[in-house]
DNA sequence: GTTACGATCTGTAGCCGCTACAGATGCAAG
DNA sequence: CTTGCATCTGTAGCGGCTACAGATCGTAAC
């Protein structure tokens, strides 16, 4: 959403009159923001918990990050968007700092969380399917007895956990 | 999960020793438990955000719940298990109460739920095929690169929003 | 220079739906 | 009466942010 568009489209942020185009480093923690899609309290909180290392300050404390942050906060956000935990990103990065051999465990953990996907989805289905019942059990919407309510207030387990 | 075979398996809670099978009302908050398959601690915690209502207390401050009781919890667990928050609950149990007349305002709330939950779905299923080609593109998982982690740091937006 | 205004700073508290303690009682069986 | 579980209240924590408040930074325009 939004990525070179509006990169400039408020200020500069690169000083003078540059070239046009994207910003350049160090950059702030807004255009780092707009660049990665991530929120600037984000980005912070992603700082508190360790996640990103503290970047360097200018005189006046504001925060500057260069292309590696960018990049790194980058993958954090693609990460997040496939629905890892912040913790699963933390072992990623981890995987990415060490030199190599890296490759079969990254694979595991990709793994396993398709696994979970997969159960989620499978769980949401089932969740799907009552609703639907449900659903169409009401016909019109105007029964004297509601049977939603009937069917909530009967007895039984229930079919999934999602 | 375990409904009856161990309502008295650990205690009688229902006092002397009655004809066997379920406790009777008045319940502990831990027969409850057991009977909806809701923590004690959860209960507690409904009882707090006013979702259900304070039971009567025996003299020494312990709650005992009715059938009445046990019904309404029983009916929350099974919306909380159809993926309903505790706000739709509590919209749902005011229709409850209500004399008649909401059958259809039951019915827009289950669709508009079973509008999202097909909404979660969905993206589920975008994620699962990204990480499904991530995973395969490794092989056997042991390329000197990784391939999973090069896709995730490669450029441009990202797909689902689970 | 100064003013104005946005960007950024720190810190704290809130969201949901629980869960996990700690430390004090209640209560029934032996 | 003792044992020993059940229950009590209260508070804090989880994940992953989000939303303030109130202060300071930084820069463009006058």
């Amino acid at each position: 959403m939004a990525r070179i568009t509006n990169a400039r489209g408020k200020r500069g942020e690169g000083g003078k009159h540059r070239n046009a185009g994207a910003p350049r480093p160090p950059y702030g923690i807004g255009a780092l923001s707009r660049l990665t899609g991530v929120h600037v309290e984000t980005i912070r909180y992603y700082e508190r918990i360790g996640l990103i290392a503290p970047p360097p300050r200018t005189a006046g404390g504001n925060r500057q990050y260069d292309e590696a942050a960018r990049r790194r906060l980058a993958f954090i956000r693609r990460c997040r968007d496939l629905g890892f935990s912040l913790e699963e990103i933390r072992a990623l990065l981890g995987m990415v700092d060490q030199p190599g051999a890296s490759c079969g465990e990254v694979q595991a953990m990709t793994r396993a969380h398709l696994e979970a996907v997969r159960g989620r989805i499978r769980s949401l289905r089932l969740l799907e399917a009552t609703l639907e019942e449900m659903e169409k059990s009401c016909g019109a919407g105007d029964l004297p007895e509601c049977p939603i309510i009937e069917t909530l207030f009967e007895e039984g387990e229930s079919t999934a956990s999602p």
